[in-house]
DNA sequence: ACGTGCGGGACGCCCCGTTTGT
DNA sequence: ACAAACGGGGCGTCCCGCACGT
């Protein structure tokens, strides 16, 4: 009469709905990013996964639930994670920008693969209104994370007080997402770099410094 | 009387193979810069054409090969239309380069597609070495004519001489279609119209002028 | 009140894999058997069944898959049934293969049909390996049931000792297959009957008895 | 007015509307021998020919029809050249037909083709009865030499008086076609070997000579 | 609540034997 | 004699319910 949750006591494995429902996801999410939203069978996701389609149509109503959540639960996160959070926490956004910029995987499959948010918003912006409308949110929070730590950065004096910060910060997430979509389609990490290594040249170009001149 | 052109009673219709093909070429560059490669059904592609299922495998080997076709003979024709020939042909690259970029649309259906160059490439690269190596071919040929272009303008004393051709090639095809895909996922011109504008004032400093200052 | 079979309320139908997947090989081998394999199209089999494409695409990987199974699974246990079992069980094989031999069904639409292990091999074997093989295992069987029980029957004095029991075992099986098909393509009853007369004229040449003579 | 069939005067090729029949005949019937009727595209039969669609359906009505002249005009004469004429002219039937079975090719392709005939009658006749006519003509026709002959040769003491000469006409390609399939799906010319020597055996045994037993 | 097995069909791409205009 | 066009059908895939155990 007692013994609630006798399923997580001893075993793991049997009856794990949250464990089911994130490896559902990693999942979903890690075969998206390899060959897009369409061409990911649900099929594919559950060979992965050991789960069976019952079990995915129960924690959600559709593939495109799927998707939906793929963004929301992990592709939220990990820009939260890599961009949103370090920028409110950083001392210098510009120092903190270029850190972030430079730290950038230029493994070759991580090149081919792109940007998963640039890769959705490609493929499903004009297909899913849910889904274009989530991925809008999520470029919406970066470029305002971004230039809220631009402002910051200038009430401290450490970045050019005549730039616009909201300008800004969509320049800089267009160049990245530009970059990213040349390198990955011409499978070459020297595109990537070059990218990168203009971005933060040109993010330099923000601070305010001795000498702030550009090439 | 005489001369009946080739063979034409009085209309369109009837036998025109060329016009057949390019018919299925249009349709099919129209859905597909629409929705995508993979969600553009060929029956899609028929419908929108009155071409029937063996005409269509009769000009093409398979969905694949039309795909391929409309690489080469529909975005590469547009990419050389609009960038490369007034490139070639255009007295100063940098004002050539701008006029380009200030007549690119801004109708908001044109922002909700998107680039078919970019479109393809995010979509398909992954997925089939075909397409990845013609858009690569494209993306190359582009940067290459613009690149050229700015080289002869150093040579004319028109673009400043310590500027990288290639290297500010890409970061301008890098920048646009950064600026593209914000402004399709956010289906809003006014982005787009930032980006141009960013775009512009970049090319302006890169003449030789009296005072080249950038902001 | 107790022991409610298996969940099913009252009738057939309803939720029975078993069922199903008979229902699909019986269809299929009574299709192929009357057609062919490759002109019995799946569709053919479904609407013989109120089968759907997806649960024939569940319990079997593809046609052919359906086809693998068809040999194995009816054709396989149908020559147990008809020639290995009873020579298995029978006093004496030459009887018993007389018995076998004279209620082959002379019914036009059989004789029309021919026999199905012969016409898949006729068809399949050529085309396909995996058909092959599989109909090759049961003409093996068929030949070594066969000459298996013409060995007993020698070690019990009721055959002939001078016989190779396995040439005329390959004898017999050729010698039914050869009749069938001259009577399939005349469509003619009287053929097949003449053939078997042939057939157990033959047989009785192999018994020990007074005086074997042939003619 | 003169100069007549100018087509042959000096370029082989060019116009020979003879020539492309028979190179169709000749192809189709090669295609078909190997893969079946139904499996063999059209589209095969030209690109093994350089003949046009068009030249094609100017000859033949159909693929059927193709199929139904290759029954005329290839398979046939091919009966005739192999079994009728040397039958017909033969001093002994019985030494002619031990001759024509002791020539039948072992060679693998040819054991793992079958028998044109055979393999056409097994995959066609249920499935078009202008097939099967055909088909059965040819049988017919087989038989019918088979058992003149055989007749003739009992008229001139040579054959067994005691035999029905229809009776064993049909067992002799009953038998015949047996082992060709059963070697055929066996894959194996020890099949055929075996077969071959039983036949014969079975060929000497209706001789009228010193002592014709049988075992 | 959580998970499973089986089944449901609509569609997807393509091939195939044919005909038609020239 | 041929290139071009015709469509119907072929097989297979895909996303998804539904009834049931636990």
């Amino acid at each position: 009469m007692l013994v609630r949750k006798k399923s997580t006591t001893n075993a793991t494995r049997r009856r794990n709905p949250e464990r089911t429902r994130d490896l559902l996801l990693q999942a979903a999410f890690r075969e998206i990013y390899r060959s897009g939203f369409q061409s990911t069978g649900v099929d594919t996701i559950l060979a992965a996964t050991n789960v069976t389609k019952g079990a995915l149509y129960y924690h959600f109503d559709s593939k495109e639930a799927l998707g939906h959540a793929v963004i929301e639960e992990i592709i939220g996160p990990s820009l939260r994670k890599r961009w949103l959070h370090p920028l409110r926490n950083g001392a210098d956004p510009i120092e903190t920008l270029i850190s972030i910029v430079q730290t950038i995987s230029v493994r070759p499959e991580v090149v081919s693969a792109g940007c998963p948010l640039n890769n959705l918003a490609q493929e499903m912006s004009p297909l899913d209104e849910g889904f274009r409308k989530r991925l809008a949110k999520m470029f919406h929070q970066w470029q305002q994370g971004t230039a809220m730590a631009l402002r910051k950065g200038q009430s401290q004096g450490k970045v050019r007080r005549d730039l616009d910060p909201e300008g800004s910060a969509s320049f800089l997430i267009a160049m990245y997402e530009g970059y990213v979509v040349l390198a990955k389609n011409a499978q070459d990490p020297k595109v990537l770099n070059v990218g990168i290594r203009n971005i933060v040249g040109w993010l330099r170009s923000l601070q305010v410094s001795r000498n702030h001149k550009r090439g």
